[in-house]
Formats: structure tokens, C-alpha cells, sequence
DNA sequence: TCATTATTAATCATAAACGATCAAAAAGAA
DNA sequence: TTCTTTTTGATCGTTTATGATTAATAATGA
């Protein structure tokens, strides 16, 4: 047992419960006491422990782990549906927002080839497009953890900017009376990626549909159309406020 | 059995078993231990293995949805000695500036429980800081998918906007008559974060040093500190311009 | 307060691994 | 073939990781 596999066991440990027994290191990694103690004092010279007597514990001990929950997955099928829909409406040229919105991440499959640009504030667009045709701009700023975006003021700043032919947005709710997000930080963003495209769509599935949470920050006047899989009867609320309303068969 | 042929059957049981030893490796490969050494040597050089006493491990533990192909494990032993020494210049409430050189890279993983903001043109930076205490903001304009990292006339205007204490850069080439790029973009994106940080570090290992390649784009006055692991002897001429040489011991 | 105990740093010892150097063998070029 | 270059292996002094020992230091409790 090397020094490097066992500084991974160490930490993974030390990430697990916290904190780590310089006897209970030694008899685990079948070593004497004095390397485990020379082990730890390496890793805290280094600032990824700190030193207590007798073992050590984590630098941040009341640190939430940042959990990127990624949502992405749920409900692919119908996601997929949507976003082959989606994919659909853009054409060679075209300079699209894509915001990070789980189902908005799953377009990424679909528009790889295509010769487009792609502005996004979203990381896994970004990385999932690493691989691809699209030319890919990214919005600068304060990096949001949680969500794995970029927000701010500085990102607002950046996307008024640019301006593009689509853009296609996510929101935690849409009924008649507008749109629903449940932090101001990503309504901010969504207003600001609408106000400078020339054609807005919002891909949500039927749960976001007639849903209204926390904070209504838009009207629906902002947007142009709807991709679900909801079924259009319930939308025709929304087509009398002039919204298109793309189906997407599943 | 030559070079090319044991190297691919060394990469393999590698990516299986994620170690390997040289004695089994002399045994299986009908090779002396020498050999098998020179062999683990010349793969840690290109960065394809951790080189550890007796044998070699993975350079990625565990494996990662989304890898960057990455020349930062080349000589992974230098480089973080090289960044053991910028890591201990940084202290709590800093502000950083963090360019896409691949030794700069590496000082993520110094710095992950340092209560800092991180200001950053560097995808890969970025997504080895996502499970970290520090705040990171991402430089926002064009994505260069070869260089992983941000450029263009949005990036600069960026970086502009913000102020940081201290600025740990790369360069391609650094002599007394100042500092080199292989690429415009890049040369720009250097100039930019070392006007608008109050102290520049520039990070390279001795191979950079005198070398002179492509772009001579600022003198040395833009920058404070030179941290590498070369002999200080050979940098005289660096310190009589009045920088700061910072010798990593390794 | 002091005494007891556990932990640590410092020192030393040892075996394994290492780099440097040179020699032999293999491969390639003239 | 002969010469040169590259690769491989052997030898040997040096370095490194590890563990044992012991004195110093810090925590604990009477």
C-alpha cells in the first residue's frame, strides 16, 4: 500500500465521517502508527486535513457538500420527446440561448452536429458540448454550485450583450398568469435570455404546466412558445395570449 | 516485446487494476526491473501515470464523468511542488486569478478548503473546484475547445471588470526579454489578468525558463514573482529586473 | 497544583528502490 | 559487411520509505 492510494483511503474516510484515527488508520492500512502520523501531517501541510492529536479532521467541517443533483435523468423519455422537438425548430446558423434547465441539458444530444452557436450559463451544456460542432459561448460570472450555473450581475451583463435567433429555457412553473421560478437568481437570467432573443421557447413537461411557485417573475408576453407533452386542450389558455404550443408526441 | 507493445499492456492492467508493481511487471513482461522502471519513467513523464515507489497508480482514481485531456499530469511531481509553493503564498479572503496553464492546474487541489474567490478562464479549473470551499467566477465569452478554456474580446473585457490580489499565470516561454506565448488569445488573456491583479506570479517548471517561442507579447515588468523549480543561479538576470524568485524544492 | 497517560518530534536503523554509469546486445544506416 | 545508434541489462553507491526507540510535549484528571 503506497502513499497515494492510501491518501485517497484517508480522505475518502475523512469525507465519509469526518474524521479519521491515527490507530484505527494504522491497523486498517496494515501500517505502523508513525507513517499514518507522518500520512497525515503530509496531507495537512498541504490543506487538505487538518491535524488533531491522534488522527484528524476535515478542513470545513459543517460544509454541506455542494449535491449537483442532476434531474436530467428523470423522466428522460418525455424530456427526449420534448427536445427532439425542440432540436426540430433549429436550423444551421442559428445563435441559440439554452438555459440550465434539466430538460434544456438533454437538447445538448440532439444539436451536436449542427453547425450553430450555442450561449449557455449552464456547465454541463457546456461540457457536454465540449465534444461537438457547436460553437460554444459561455456566460461569464459567479459560478452557482448548487446548480452548476452561472449567475449575477455580471451574467446578466454578459447575455445583453449578445443577442440570438432562439433561445430555450426552462421554468419551475407557467401558468396564465406568467412565469414561476423558485430563485431570483435564475428568473433574472431567464428575463434577461428572453428579452434578447428573437424567439423564445419554454420546454417544460406537463408537471411545470398551470403550476405556480414562489415567484412570478414574467408575464407570458416574453415568450413565443411552448414545447410540452402536455396535452394541448389544457393549453388553450395559453394560445389565446398568442403563445405557439409545439407538442411533442412521445 | 518493445517499448510501444509493454506500454500498452502497462496502460491496461493500469485502467484495470489501477496499480501496478515492478517486480510483477518485470516477471509478466519478461523484462528486467530496470527496464520496467525506464518504462513507469518515460509513461509519468507523458503523463500517463502516477510514478510511486516500487510501481505506478492511476492519475484518476475514480472515474469522473467528464475527463479534460490534460498535460497537467505531465511530470506531475515538479509541477506540484511548483504549486505546494504558490498555494502556501495564498491566504484566506484572497482574490485569484487562475489562467488554463496546465502547472496552474494542478493548484487546485492546494487551495480546495481555502475560503477564496477564484476568478477563471479554465474549464478544467472550474470543474476541480466544484466540490471545493472556494467561490469561483467563471470568465464568460468564446469556449476555445483545444485550450478548454475561455478567449476573445468578452473574456478580456471581463477581466477587466475584476480586481484580484494575486494572479497565477502560465506562460509558453519566459527570458529576459519578457514573456512568450504560442497564441495570440492567450498571450492577451495573460496581459489582461496580470493588469488587473496587484501581484503576478508566473508558474513554470525549468523547461520554460530562457525559452523563447512564437509571441514575445510584455516585458517583465508586468509580473512580480517567478515560481519553478530552476536553479536561482540561472535566474540572476530575472532578479536584477527586481522579480521576485520563489524556488520550489522538490 | 502536580502526576499520569497518550501523543508527538527527533533520531537512528534497515531494507527496498533508485539513479548513474558502463557494458552488452539489438536494430538501423552506410 | 561495418559503423553508428538505440535499447536493454548489470553493478554500485545513494536515496527513500518505513519502522523502532526515546526524549519532549500536550492533554487529562486527581
Amino acid at each position: 500500500m503506497n502513499f497515494p492510494k492510501r491518501k485517497q483511503k484517508i480522505i475518502e474516510q475523512l469525507s465519509q465521517t469526518g474524521e479519521v484515527d491515527i490507530k484505527q488508520l494504522a491497523a486498517e492500512l496494515n501500517i505502523s502508527e508513525i507513517t499514518a502520523r507522518r500520512d497525515l501531517n503530509q496531507l495537512a501541510a498541504d490543506g487538505l486535513l487538518y491535524r488533531t492529536r491522534g488522527g484528524a479532521t476535515k478542513v470545513n467541517p459543517h460544509e454541506k457538500p455542494h449535491s449537483f443533483v442532476n434531474k436530467s435523468a428523470q423522466n428522460a423519455a418525455v424530456k427526449d420527446a420534448i427536445c427532439r422537438r425542440a432540436a426540430s425548430q433549429i436550423s444551421d446558423g442559428d445563435i441559440i440561448f439554452m438555459d440550465c434547465g434539466s430538460t434544456v441539458f438533454r437538447l445538448c444530444q440532439f444539436i451536436k452536429n449542427k453547425k450553430i452557436k450555442v450561449i449557455t450559463n449552464s456547465l454541463p451544456v457546456v461540457y457536454e458540448l465540449q465534444d461537438s460542432a457547436v460553437s460554444v459561448n459561455i456566460i461569464g460570472g459567479e459560478l452557482d454550485k448548487e446548480r452548476q450555473a452561472v449567475h449575477g450581475t455580471t451574467a446578466i451583463e454578459h447575455i445583453q450583450k449578445y443577442r440570438a435567433t432562439k433561445a430555450f429555457l426552462g421554468v419551475d412553473g407557467i401558468s396564465e398568469a406568467g412565469l414561476f421560478a423558485n430563485s431570483e437568481h435564475e428568473a433574472s437570467i431567464t428575463t434577461a435570455f428572453a428579452a434578447s432573443s428573437a424567439f423564445t421557447y419554454i420546454l417544460c413537461d406537463i408537471s411545470k404546466i398551470s403550476k405556480e411557485t414562489y415567484l412570478n417573475f414574467a408575464g407570458l408576453d416574453i415568450i413565443n412558445a411552448i414545447i410540452t407533452n402536455a396535452d394541448p386542450e389544457r393549453l388553450k389558455g395559453f394560445k389565446e395570449s398568442g403563445i405557439v404550443i409545439l407538442k411533442a408526441d412521445i
